[in-house]
DNA sequence: CGGAATAGTTATGCCTGATAACTATTAAGA
DNA sequence: TCTTAATAGTTATCAGGCATAACTATTCCG
């Protein structure tokens, strides 16, 4: 007579059904993993998505504002403030005055920065490729062209 | 001769091109209208997304512990108790001693925690479908489809 | 010129998420 | 049985992401 499996080494499976309904459900458990991945792979070069966000903005866009750059981020300006102070103090990027306005600044990467992308984003290319192995070309296509979608849904 | 437009009332088009390169990038865009529309859903209910879904799911599995409600929700036991503790302050639910092991409390939702789950769980349900009204049926189960493909990839 | 708008900054607060350390209780092994 | 390990829940604490208000300096505009 075997006694009831009291020990929750395999704790009772939750039902989630309910929030399996909702897309927004699915959308932020596959987030959760796509980030926790590319955390680790950004790791070794010591960046977080944000910085990692703003140097390829800023070495793919050079001499762009603070404030085009929060706003190409879907960020507040305050909040910025400290993810450029960052890559300025590692000498990834530099704050050069704008000669026509003396408010703004013109963000451009160092060779530093530049190369420090260069490895960050190769890295994430490989990040990318192995968590979605299994997902056909097509697939990925399609999944793309949703998100894109849903993105431009924003009831702003 | 029109002036070069120096205004930033549109302000240049900063190009993505290397970050549109990651399906992660999209998904996170994505995501974000999503969860800006489904707070602004939850807010008449004061329910927020984690307390939301604390509460669908208790309401649907009744007598869960705490330690099976945090794995479920993918947080440490730490974070959901300042969660329980709202839910039962508002008395949506209730904690009760399991007899068999007096460590362990049972959560079950109240009535009132049952008619605010119908309330919310209706209102969420018309917010997906508004938001992804411009997404046909097939291609919402291909893309819940594929972000369950990227969450089953989860490298622990 | 003078008020409005803009760029950047500082201070501040809320929410999410993680860890360490603790109490109470239960399980497991000598 | 007795000791030790493990588990459930809690507290304290910290870091990160994100938002707003208020401020300075500068530029725009009527």
């Amino acid at each position: 007579m075997a006694k009831p499996d009291k020990s929750n080494v395999l704790p009772v499976k939750i039902n989630d059904d309910t929030l399996r309904l909702f897309i927004g459900y699915h959308m932020k458990r596959a987030f959760n993993v796509v980030q926790a991945d590319l955390t680790q792979t950004l790791k070794p070069f010591d960046l977080r998505m944000l910085t990692y966000t703003a140097l390829v903005l800023i070495v793919d866009n050079p001499g762009l504002s603070q404030s085009q750059l929060a706003q190409a981020m879907s960020i507040e300006r305050p909040n910025l403030v400290v993810i450029v102070d960052e890559l300025e103090h590692r000498e990834l990027i530099v704050r050069e005055r704008v000669p026509t306005d003396r408010r703004a600044y013109a963000l451009k990467a160092t060779l530093a920065g530049r190369r420090l992308y260069e490895k960050a984003v190769t890295a994430s290319i490989a990040h990318e490729n192995r968590l979605f192995a299994g997902i056909h070309d097509a697939t990925r296509a399609m999944l793309v062209e949703t998100l894109d979608k849903i993105r431009n849904q924003e009831t702003t």
